[in-house]
RNA sequence: GCCCAUAUGGCGGAAUUGGUAGACGCGCCAGACUCAAAAUCUGGUUCUCGCAAGGGAGUGAAGGUUCGAUUCCUUUUGUGGGCACCA
């Protein structure tokens, strides 16, 4: 009997479908657990074999629990609404609905064929009404909402008309504009409108204006990654950026929240970090500064109050709203030239840029302490977005402010003495101040609360706590999202009733842009005339919340029954990718706060413990291409007017020859291409000088050709050659990383008819580099091809044998043999092709015993805490032991059978019920271990000399320091290293080593 | 530019708390079985000097702490991810 993974694959995901193992219910008396994968984006290309990588592990980590005695939720949807779906369409006329629905239905079938427990009955689609009518109803619940700054948490909106009503809003300052302050009857004196636009300002769900990548062109708001150096990436239009209306969640006041809910929460050191440094909180002040014959004041955020008297010049954002009133008329041209060129960039280019650029505004700022007039500047490295968009610059503690400084000529103040060498600048706290006034000679970091102290008693300035992030645009002026429950009436935003939704998205035939970069939706009729919003909801809106659909999926009357979320309560092992690090995960955070908040669900953080896995990596092929560039002959010597003809004819002739396009070079030529020898001497240099000739001459050939024809013979020569890789399908390339030239040249358009150049005429080579795994990278590898070569089992263990889940590596096949080895010899373990049955009823002996529970103990403890990898290992090690020992014993086996499940479910389920089970193995009970049988007497201690191995030496655990010493000492090996000298300490730490010094 | 991660044989990786570097697998070499191949099995495989016994070097680089460092600290280089409208 042979192991036929084909058959027995597909006969047991059929029966357990049939027979509904995967189903969970919301009722048991196990205990729960919940296992959750990030779920994925239906794209058009399919799962890869970098994708299943997360999900492998948290279907293994389900299996185990489940086998372990928990009632385990395991379930898998789709986040459907999304940017390319729409792009898709507008390129091939095909609703996204359809293609959405397409796409599930292949990475279903793609799923399905890993063999993976999800309880399919639970899944969801971000996308159907059924779901995203309940998003709508989140959003309303925050629109309906506001933080209490008092009691730290969200509160209806209702409660806040109240306090207005009573005390108007001097114990509540408003988050959104903190200059509106009003009394109770000062609110009851507004008109409704303005009632209105004030709670707009505290709502959690809120509307404002932000800017956007706005490509005039093609009539729509851009994406970043849609944006390539400030050009639209499809037909490199110009990008600005403009305003917009948009709606925001006012994440800003979780911001404290959510850094205490890191402390609760199991997630990796790094991914608290990124958060934290996301959110960015800092302490500091803000400080008023008079413009100079002006009746502006600039607002600046510093955390170095204390270096005040090191100020040399301001900078604000160039969107500041200053700039236009402070300007000089003097500069208004240069300010007004360079504007335009800062609103061409991100604000990543803005911040990556090396290249110090800035302009003055003519205006000075007055220092309030010594009143020194200080020059304001406008640059693109401060944003506007961050503190108040401007900056004190002191050029002694600050690189960057130094660097600017120097470029324009600033003179620059020293108020750290020694610490600044005129050379960098130096950011420490440590210096005693000079060149301070009040605050000379006063350590930095003390000085920091006396001048926070003095700005507060003269009434220029206050202490102020700054977050870096931003409240999260939660609009796109696209048409595949969810629509707003939002009405406008009289720029009034009306919420729908809850008994409104799901508020539909309408179909519609065409997905172009709106007017004025609205979406889509304005250009329906029906939808304008009933004032709805026409902005969508961004991706992450379906994302924020799915964990607790998933709990009730079905149910018509709320989200999630909260008897339901009280019973499943926290995610308790979430398994994606670290790039969902501050969107994805401090949104669902933020939603959870709110809801658990508002008293809909019992606890504040989603995920108890979150797993990064790693991406796999593809392995591209490249093979290269040459080309030439003739060089105008006046270029290198005597000068040489060329007439405009055959200025002409170089231009043609260049653009032909730079690449030699349909000529490709085997890597093992390129090599000797690029080397030559100066005076080849032995036979192998002579060889490979010829080669190197014979391959240039060829591809010369042709150009000289193409030179005498155009009678260019004497006015231009030939350069140095050009070297170029491009991509080839990995399909086409074998393990030896040579190119299938015959099959690529007739399957693949880009090669029909293509001159292959080898070094022996037949074999071609290529080379790998390790890329992401995408299409355009032609390296995907379809999970699919390796099943249906290898079979799910082996592919599932393949992937976790890779290395450590949470790090990123290269997929290579190569590897894949092994681990379908092992299972071969598991199979053997109980089948023999010729014999047939082997296994049987003997009792098992202690040295069998002790293969069986070093592996549990191994495996158990790996298992727990994601270590998959050496799992896998232990699998095989034990495997290989038990087959030396030549043990077919079933009281072996089969514990050993259990443990395997999670890892490789079909052929342990097929040799579970071959040993005559007639239940499931996917409920067995997971083997104990039992250190009994482990126990050693002695060890073989690895002894050094001065901390270098030399010897190993068996010596009973029970042995005492002082026994340890005369037997280590009276080894010989151990004589013969210390010779005469006198042994200055012998470390010896039970049960690992000893260490003799000398 | 900023934040985070990461670097170990020909390759993927192991070494869980500072204690035998290279488990396990791939590949490669040699052998067995076979008419032959596949499959399977046995042995070897970090580099280097040496016939061998046995030395020496070695975890991106440079320093440091320690009896002992892949592991901790400082500096530095390469690579990958994120940076707010890809998901």
């Amino acid at each position: 009997m042979e192991y036929n993974f084909r058959e027995i694959e597909q006969k047991w995901q059929d029966w357990w479908k049939e027979n509904k193992v995967y189903q969970v219910s919301n009722v048991s008396d196990k205990p729960k657990y919940y296992v959750l994968d990030m779920f994925p984006y239906p794209s058009g290309v399919g799962l890869h074999v970098g994708h299943p990588l997360g999900y492998v592990a948290s279907d293994i980590f389900a299996r185990y629990k489940r086998l372990k005695g928990f009632n385990v939720l395991h379930p898998m949807g789709y986040d459907a609404f999304g940017l390319p779906a729409e792009q898709y369409a507008i390129e091939h006329g095909i609703h996204p609905a359809i293609s959405t629905q397409n796409n599930i239905n292949n990475y279903r079938a793609q799923l399905d064929k890993i063999g993976f427990c999800y309880d399919w009955d639970r899944e969801v689609k971000t996308c159907e009404p059924n779901y995203y009518k309940w998003t709508q109803w989140i959003f309303l619940q925050l629109f309906h909402s506001f933080f209490n700054r008092q009691k730290q948490k969200a509160e209806s909106i209702e409660t806040l008309i109240k306090i207005f009503e009573e005390e108007g809003n001097v114990h509540h300052v408003c988050p959104g504009d903190a200059t509106i302050e009003f009394e109770k009857d000062e609110w009851k004196s507004y008109t409704d409108e303005y009632q209105q636009e004030v709670l707009m300002h505290y709502r959690l769900a809120f509307c404002g204006y932000g800017e956007v990548n706005w490509c005039e062109a093609l009539g729509t708001v851009l994406a970043n990654d849609e944006v390539v150096n400030g050009v639209s990436e499809r037909g490199g239009h110009p990008v600005v950026k403009k305003k917009l209306r948009q709606w925001y969640l006012r994440i800003t006041e979780y911001a404290d929240r959510l850094l205490e809910g890191l402390k609760t929460v199991d997630f990796s050191d790094a991914m608290k970090e990124m958060q934290t440094n996301w959110i960015g909180k800092s302490t500091g002040a803000e400080i008023k500064f008079d413009i100079k014959n002006s009746k502006f004041e600039l607002h600046v955020y510093t955390t170095r109050p204390d270096t005040i008297f090191g100020v040399d010049f301001m900078v604000i954002a160039p969107e500041h709203e200053l700039v236009n009133g402070i300007t000089t008329p003097e500069q208004k041209q240069a300010v007004e030239n360079y504007i335009t060129y800062v609103k061409s960039r991100s604000d990543r280019e803005r911040q990556a840029e090396k290249k110090i650029t800035g302009c003055f505004t003519g205006a000075y700022a007055i220092n309030p302490f010594n009143k020194k007039q200080i020059p304001v500047w406008i640059s693109e490295y401060v944003l506007a977005g961050y503190g108040t968009g401007a900056i004190m610059a002191v050029p002694c503690g600050d690189e960057r402010d130094f660097k600017f400084a120097k470029h324009f000529n600033i003179p620059i103040t020293n108020i750290i003495g020694d610490y600044f060498n005129g050379e960098e600048a130096n950011a420490t706290k440590e210096a005693k101040l000079s060149n301070s006034d009040f605050l000379n000679g006063i350590v930095m970091k003390d000085a920091i609360d006396i001048v926070v102290n003095k700005l507060v008693a003269l009434g220029i300035g206050k202490k102020k706590i700054n977050y870096k992030m931003r409240d999260a645009a939660f609009s796109r002026q696209r048409y595949w999202g969810e629509p707003f429950p939002i009405k406008w009436k009289n720029k009034i935003a009306i919420p729908l009733n809850e008994n409104e939704l799901p508020l539909l998205l309408p179909k519609v035939d065409a997905y172009s842009p709106g007017p004025e970069g609205e979406g889509p939706l304005a250009n329906i009729p029906e939808w304008v005339a009933k004032e709805l919003e026409t902005n969508t909801m961004p991706g992450y809106a379906g994302s924020s919340w799915y964990f607790l659909r998933y709990m009730d999926p079905h149910n018509n009357e709320t989200f999630c029954d909260r008897k339901v979320s009280d019973y499943w309560n926290q995610v308790d092992v979430y398994i994606g990718g670290t790039e969902h690090a501050v969107g994805h995960l401090l949104y669902s955070r933020m939603w959870t706060k709110a809801l658990y908040d508002l008293g809909f669900i019992g606890y504040d953080e989603p995920f108890k413990k979150l797993l990064n896995q790693g991406m796999i990596t593809g392995n591209s092929a490249f093979i290269n291409m040459m080309g030439f560039n003739l060089i105008k002959k006046n270029q290198i010597d005597k000068p040489y007017i060329h007439t405009e003809d055959e200025l002409k004819k170089i231009a043609e002739l260049n653009n032909k020859y730079q690449i030699i396009h349909n000529t490709f070079l085997s890597y093992d030529l390129m090599d000797s291409i690029r080397t030559t020898y100066s005076k080849p001497e032995t036979e192998e240099e002579i060889k490979h000088d010829l080669l190197r000739e014979n391959v240039l001459n060829y591809l010369i050939k042709p150009i000289v050709d193409d030179i005498k024809k155009e009678g260019l013979l004497e006015k231009v020569i030939i350069g140095f050659p050009n070297y170029y890789k491009i991509h080839i399908p990995i399909e086409y390339v074998n393990i030896n990383d040579e190119v299938d030239t015959e099959r690529l040249e007739k399957e693949n358009p880009k090669f029909k008819d293509a001159i292959f150049i080898s070094s022996d005429g037949k074999t071609i080579k290529c080379f790998r580099e390790v890329e992401k795994m995408s299409k355009s990278k032609l390296n995907v590898v379809n999970p699919n091809d390796v099943i249906n070569k290898y079979g799910s089992d082996t592919f599932r263990m393949y992937e976790m044998f890779l290395g450590p889940v949470e790090q990123s590596k290269p997929w290579d096949t190569k590897g894949i043999e092994g681990v379908h080895r092992f299972l071969k010899k598991l199979w053997r373990l109980f089948f023999d092709e010729l014999k047939g049955k082997v296994w049987n009823e003997e009792k098992a002996t202690a040295e069998e015993l002790k293969v069986l529970h070093k592996a549990i103990k191994k495996i158990e403890e790996d298992t727990e805490r994601f270590s998959f990898n050496t799992a896998v290992s232990a699998f095989m090690v034990c495997v290989n032991e038990l087959a030396d020992l030549k043990c077919n014993k079933r009281e072996v086996l089969e514990p050993l059978l259990i443990m395997l499940v999670p890892y490789a479910p079909h052929i342990t389920e097929e040799l579970w019920k071959a040993l005559g089970n007639t239940k499931s193995i996917l409920d067995a009970a997971y083997p104990t271990f039992n250190p009994a049988y482990l126990v050693e007497s002695s060890k073989d201690y690895p002894v050094s000399i001065n901390g270098k191995l030399r010897t190993n030496i068996n010596i009973a655990l029970y042995a005492t320091q002082e026994q340890v010493e005369q037997i280590v000492l009276n080894n010989e090996v151990v004589k013969k290293w210390i010779e005469d000298k006198p042994v200055k300490k012998l470390i010896f730490v039970k049960n690992k080593m000893v260490n003799v010094v000398i």
